[in-house]
DNA sequence: TGATAATATGCGCATACAGTTATTCTTGCG
DNA sequence: CGCAAGAATAACTGTATGCGCATATTATCA
């Protein structure tokens, strides 16, 4: 069964969503249960706007759900398919070998 | 387990090679074995430049191999998790309500 | 060795997008 | 209401990259 243009480019679409690592940051944290903005911003050295913005990337994704909690706001994820993806992901590295520093 | 940012930035280049049309569109070809560069450029509307590109990011992802027969170059898929990914987009595709145009 | 076919690459353009800073919006509370 | 906290957005910059065109590279064969 062939995809059509259309249908590659919203699998090409969901694969973006996974192709930056500050997205990739944030759903790690996410595997650990709801957090807040202001949580997401505090763990990672990441500008609260630049948090916000990545959020809304994930959550227009269809990966994370939103949910306003008096002035805070708490994402969580809602695909399961996050995690098997960072399963898959985290198997492949470990497949590797690790690239070590060889000199010194 | 948390992974570092380094070994996050290598995941995301793992996905990132598969956020684009054209790549997905060559590895749906390969799915059905391996071909040559001119036979991926007849099958798809793609100029010979562009299919020749994407190949190449392809195969330094190591998601394919590359073999020299004759003038010709074969690629071929090498990483299994090629195909566990395609179909997990093509689940995920399934399991959603198409979109479809309601006017006209 | 010259010609031809198949593939790769260099260059330029246009666009997409991550990240920053400053600002605005929203909500709760005194 | 006025203020403060938390989150989202706007405008901007720099960078990355997809794509096409032209050209270079490589290999085969007469």
């Amino acid at each position: 069964m062939k995809l059509d243009l259309t249908d590659l480019d919203r699998v090409a679409s969901f694969f973006r969503a996974f192709s930056e690592t500050t997205r990739l940051a944030l759903l790690q944290e996410l595997k650990g249960g709801a957090k807040t903005v202001g949580e997401l911003v505090e763990s990672l050295h990441v500008t609260q706007a630049n948090v916000s913005k990545q959020l809304r990337i994930l959550h227009e994704a269809g990966l994370l759900s939103r949910e306003k909690r008096g002035t805070s706001v708490v994402y969580e994820i809602c695909e399961p398919l996050v995690l098997d993806l960072c399963k898959i992901a985290c198997d492949k590295l470990n497949s590797q070998p690790k690239r070590r520093k060889l000199s010194f």
